[in-house]
DNA sequence: CCCACGACCTGTGGGC
DNA sequence: TGCCCACAGGTCGTGG
């Protein structure tokens, strides 16, 4: 589910309840995820008061009155379940379409104000860790990676020097995390889209104007989609209709043999493969 | 260093 | 209806 919309919609629900509150549970229901959960997980975060919920990149970040913070990412398929201490009223909290299948529910979080907040990822390519805060910087999760496409030190500059002399097609670079930090294989076929860019093109070819278009488009469809609360696929369902309806609004992505949304275009959408991965592309009006 | 690919793990949807 | 394959929002390690 989560790229930097689905995250940062995620850090909006869970803010409110998590915020603020100490966690007087905290249980690992298996020893890991996709690594190893920390050692005496447990203890480090039983007792102790989150300070706040931030995002960086795609995780989710929760810095503890104790030195360090949780690092949560979710992979393709965590999410989070917020259950009690009416979870269901307070604003930003969303709904499962179908109850999450429990044999999945990973890690199980308690506040004291009663609300239950549990992970489940079914793949299990999320990971948590817990690392000393004033490291995090540091640390190779976070060293490498590049700016927030919606911060200030993101621009056209910035896509011109870091593409600079790559021969590797765009859309790889844009989904490289050390180039620019949250995108993935949605809002990049849709930024690419909105730029008039094919994905193809090799990033260190593209001229000044491409590259102005592509970082505005970048902004305005992450902003939108955070707008929107983030892209629902599969088994996601809006509650009280506030909460991610973004997949209605993709323009390339998933509509492989659909006619161009681009008025006067008379492309068709084609689905291809780069890097293992699937690129939706118009390829008459992206050049 | 740069780049592509397979691996990780489970579920689901489409085609036959 | 049932089975099998292809594919899924991400990253990491390997090898050319």
């Amino acid at each position: 589910m989560p790229e930097l919309p689905e995250v940062e919609t995620i850090r909006r629900g869970l803010a409110p309840v998590l915020a603020g509150a100490r966690l007087v549970r905290a249980e690992a229901r298996r020893p890991d995820l996709r690594f190893p959960l920390p050692p005496d997980f447990r203890q480090r975060l039983t007792g102790a008061r989150i300070e706040g919920l931030e995002r960086r990149a795609k995780y989710l970040l929760a810095p503890l009155d104790r030195g360090e913070t949780l690092v949560v990412h979710l992979g393709m398929t965590g999410r989070f379940e917020v259950a009690g201490a009416n979870a269901a009223r307070r604003p930003g909290s969303f709904a499962l379409a179908q109850a999450p299948d429990p044999r999945h529910a990973h890690v199980v979080f308690e506040t004291d104000a009663g609300a239950t907040v549990t992970f489940y990822d079914p793949r299990r390519f999320g990971y948590m860790d817990l690392i000393a805060s004033d490291a995090l910087g540091d640390h190779p999760w976070f060293q490498p990676l590049g700016p927030e496409p919606l911060g200030a030190d993101f621009d056209a500059a910035h896509l011109k020097a870091a593409f600079a002399g790559r021969r590797a097609p765009v859309k790889a670079l844009l989904l490289d995390q050390r180039v620019v930090a949250g995108l993935g294989n949605i809002y990049v076929c849709e930024a690419l889209f909105r730029a008039r860019i094919h994905p193809e093109r090799a990033a260190g070819g593209l001229g000044a104007r491409k590259l102005s278009a592509l970082a505005e488009s970048i902004g305005a469809v992450l902003r939108e989609a955070i707008e929107a609360g983030g892209s629902t696929l599969r088994d996601y369902a809006t509650a009280e209709g506030t909460l991610g309806y973004f997949q209605h609004s993709f323009r390339v992505y998933g509509r492989d043999g659909e006619p161009c949304v681009r008025p006067g275009c008379a492309g068709v959408v084609a689905r291809l493969v780069q890097s293992g991965r699937s690129t939706f592309v118009c390829g008459q009006c992206q050049t």
